[in-house]
DNA sequence: TGGCAAGATTGGAACGATCCAGAATCCGCG
DNA sequence: CGCGGATTCTGGATCGTTCCAATCTTGCCA
């Protein structure tokens, strides 16, 4: 059956043969594609007709040469590190997918600063965007010194950042992000809900904004209770031995009863330090991790895991681009979302 | 002094402004850019001393529009299973697009068959197809009954499978694929040169052709020590709810002292099931899995896993995207490569 | 019924590149 | 020195759409 519905490869149909078709102008068809409410009613029936008959669809490339737009939607593609539980992106990356889709927009991959200098990599920022090959990019790596948003703030490149600028509280660009502090809050009242009081923390290193965020969280929890966040947190970069290798040191020396965790990847760290030591987590130590990652819903026996409301960042993201690239708007350039914690076995 | 260097927001140069100034026509220009090889030297040296100049870059639209091509290849985005490890994808992806982008094309996401029927997703292939939006396509879910390879043929789209045809070994599209068996043969004589004897699978329903592959690898490993197979295969649905059932029952009924499994999440089962009964993958049972996904990378205490050469079928499939659209050429239309074992303590 | 503004429709020009055919230049050789 | 052919360069036409300004209709009211 399918068979008989293939189509020859001929030419698609153009503004011009629909016109025909309907037996109006060219112009007309475009407005009855773009501006619809400007027809009369017969007309822009007899056209919509003419263009389902014809299976017409805009050519893209015409569109975008006419209005200097691509409509797409530039992704670096940042290096995937082995060793880290970074799922985190996928789940990002299919929702802005799905929710610029419904807005008119698509997705264009290209390779971020896979390799070499900093400066070679956004030159090629500029390229896309020069040879409108782009509309506007959305960045996510905005950890500790990448240059990427004021780099791009300077070269008037219409962006919007997964991660709030820490460096300049003052940028004037569109942002989204997820309040980390409130995420580990939410993890640490949660053990202390269930008893635990002796609550330590592993989080990154000092110069990471974004870690210190998160680790304000945890200490605020603490506090809260009256407690006391001394000697309880250790900082360390992010990767699985140096999760396993701090929670060893933090267990001798504090003997806490549970482990808050900057990153899945860290916590998966300190689950190996309970399977060398014969410890089970969520039974004797309990361990929450942070990203929902796809290795805390399957790694025996679960993770707890503050989730961060990818969905609904993507959806902000493409609020933010249509402000972007539309006319000037009043509304607020950045957005904090609050995540939730999955709640699974090892807590 | 970053800010110093900042452009005005003019327009971008153009060919004829390159031409102005190299004091030759458009076409030179156009020529000096495609088909270096047309111009004297010291006309080219010019051209092109004038294209630096100016920070000349062609604009896509325009060469798009006049070329019918759009140098983008579609990559949709198929569902993310919550609950399985499969971060297989992002991988290739990463590969893909790199690859891609040596070979002058960009990647473009759009949603493939997230929801609904999958004649109305594939619609969405037609569309982008029509409107000149993306060249070809890389499709990857090639999964039981999948009608897209079939769909995609008859409707003449361009495109490269990952995957094997496996319900139409005479279809004439091109492929690239990963031998299973191959790998699951790696895996198990692995654990049979590690001493074990009785080593159960765990794979995938059998309606599944992809499983099936894996699964023989399996089986060729023990016959060809002149093993039997008998009572040491389940076939579940691919979920760690599932590898964790079946490897309970295996345990209790046929004592294997080793587990091979169709996939990460499947191991991931096992690795529950030996977590409930206070055994130790590695030490009381070796467990392999299949895909080397970032879990199996970081689960305690590591998960020994077939590993897909992801970034050579990355190259593969943009050899084959290049005979795809450029002259016909002879090459085989199918590529099959060898995974590889990656070791851990699982095993 | 004439006048007029609002509404609907139109045709030419433009976006910036490449295709194509023809013109100019170069070269070697009789 | 002139001629033919290869090499190099050029200008107009074109891809399919939207912008723009102008024209044609329509509806309303005096």
């Amino acid at each position: 059956m399918a068979r008989m519905m293939s189509r020859p490869s001929v030419v698609p149909p153009t503004l011009a043969d629909v016109a025909e078709r309907a037996g109006v102008s060219r112009q007309t068809v475009s407005n009855a594609v773009n501006n619809p409410e400007l027809l009369r009613h017969d007309t822009l029936a007899r056209v919509q007709d003419a263009i389902a008959e014809l299976g017409y669809l805009p050519n893209r490339a015409a569109r975008n040469l006419r209005t200097r737009a691509s409509h797409l939607i530039g992704l670096p593609i940042t290096g995937v590190h082995e060793g880290t539980a970074n799922a985190l992106m996928d789940r990002f990356v299919h929702s802005l997918v799905e929710t610029s889709s419904a807005a008119g927009y698509h997705v264009l991959l290209f390779p971020g600063a896979a390799t070499g200098n900093p400066e070679e990599a956004l030159a090629g920022y500029d390229d896309l965007l020069r040879s409108t090959a782009v509309d506007a990019f959305v960045v996510t790596d905005t950890y500790l010194g990448n240059p990427q948003a004021a780099w791009l703030t300077d070269r008037r490149a219409p962006f919007v950042a997964f991660g709030r600028p820490w460096h300049d509280p003052e940028a004037s660009h569109w942002w989204v992000d997820v309040d980390g502090a409130a995420g580990s809050e939410l993890a640490t009242n949660h053990l202390l809900d269930k008893g635990h009081q002796r609550i330590a923390w592993i989080g990154w290193r000092k110069d990471s904004l974004l870690g210190e965020d998160r680790r304000a969280g945890w200490a605020r929890a603490l506090h809260a209770r009256g407690l006391s966040t001394a000697g309880l947190a250790s900082r360390v970069e992010d990767s699985v031995a140096s999760g396993r290798e701090a929670s060893a040191v933090l267990l001798d020396e504090a003997h806490p009863s549970a482990f808050v965790c900057a990153s899945d990847t860290l916590a998966m760290g300190v689950l190996h330090t309970l399977a060398d030591r014969g410890l089970r987590a969520g039974h004797d130590i309990a361990v929450t991790g942070f990203d929902d990652s796809q290795v805390a819903q399957v790694v025996p026996p679960g993770l707890t895991s503050v989730r961060q409301p990818l969905e609904d960042v993507a959806v902000e993201v493409v609020r933010a681009l249509k402000n972007l690239l539309g006319p000037p708007s009043s509304e607020p350039r950045g957005v904090l979302l609050e995540p939730t914690l999955v709640v699974r076995a090892s807590s």
